[in-house]
DNA sequence: TGCCAGGTTATCT
DNA sequence: AGATAACATGGC
């Protein structure tokens, strides 16, 4: 498959998806219920284990990148981004599992977001595949897992999960109060299963990184709230604030060593 | 060794 | 509305 500026492996490893593994030169992905081997080779990408239509499906051939570049390459700052760790696809997860894995990712650490992940799948589903929502889970084995207090949110999302039926039909704004409406999704977690499972790129998840990184870089510093961060990505990066979104958060985390804001500087 | 991690909820002013 | 504590546990 040909994809225009496509770096698989930047499109794995930039913290929007926690289930694959390295194999070699390929990589192992286990999405929408099914496990797949994917490679890139001289630039052209080869998918084995999955067809052709699910492929374009998962790795989003849909989007526009040479569009979304032209437009978010404006920005300097995005730029820079772009730049230094290129070739990111925002994919298509399936909502169920993209729920699952960002609320294992509440307060952890991608390290441990992906053994949780893994080890929920190889307990509930098959060949660390995770389950589908009619599968119970349960609280305590959940926390035997090593979730920790993550497993109350768990047990609620997968007993509410059929809201999920209803979010390609509505707004964004709407779409986002449904998934708040599920115990343990409020606004990050909802932003990120828009934008990672249903393909809301103008959708801009605020995290620790991001808030950090948005302060730090647009605005000189200054504590402002998610909410501002939230209205100013719209703004300056429009529809594809999703993608301006999934850069700063590589580079940050490839540039910025730790999250903590600046050392105070001499008062004036 | 302690600090931090892709937050959410309940509870306060 | 906006701030703060509690929630569990492993990675570095």
């Amino acid at each position: 498959m040909k994809l225009s500026k496509f770096h698989l492996a930047n499109t794995l490893s930039c913290g929007q998806f926690f289930q694959w593994t390295r194999e070699g030169e390929a990589f192992c992905i286990r999405s929408h219920g099914k496990v797949f081997r994917a490679e890139q080779i001289r630039g052209a990408l080869r998918v084995e284990g999955a067809d052709e239509g699910f492929a374009r499906h998962f790795f989003a051939v849909d989007h526009d990148v040479e569009a979304i570049s032209r437009e978010l390459r404006r920005d300097p700052i995005v730029r820079r981004a772009m730049d230094a760790v290129p070739g990111i696809r925002i994919l298509r997860q399936d909502p169920y599992e993209c729920a699952i894995g960002f609320i294992v990712s509440i307060c952890s650490n991608i390290p441990r977001i992906t053994g949780n992940v893994r080890r929920i799948a190889e307990k509930y589903g098959r060949g660390e595949i995770l389950p589908g929502p009619e599968v119970r889970f349960h609280e305590g084995a959940l926390r035997k897992l090593g979730v920790g207090f993550r497993a109350r949110y768990l047990v609620a999302a997968q007993r509410q999960a059929h809201r999920l039926t209803r979010i390609p039909a509505l707004s964004d704004d709407e779409a986002r109060e449904t998934l708040m409406e599920i115990d343990g999704i409020a606004e990050k977690v909802a932003d990120c299963i828009l934008l990672y499972a249903y393909g809301r790129l103008g959708v801009f998840p605020v995290d620790t990184w991001i808030r950090q990184s948005m302060r730090r870089l647009y605005f000189g510093g200054k504590r402002v709230l998610d909410r501002e961060i939230r209205a100013f990505a719209a703004d300056r990066f429009g529809p594809y604030a999703g993608y301006a979104q999934q850069y700063l958060y590589a580079w940050s985390r490839r540039h910025l060593k730790t999250r903590q804001i600046d050392p105070p500087s001499a008062a004036p």
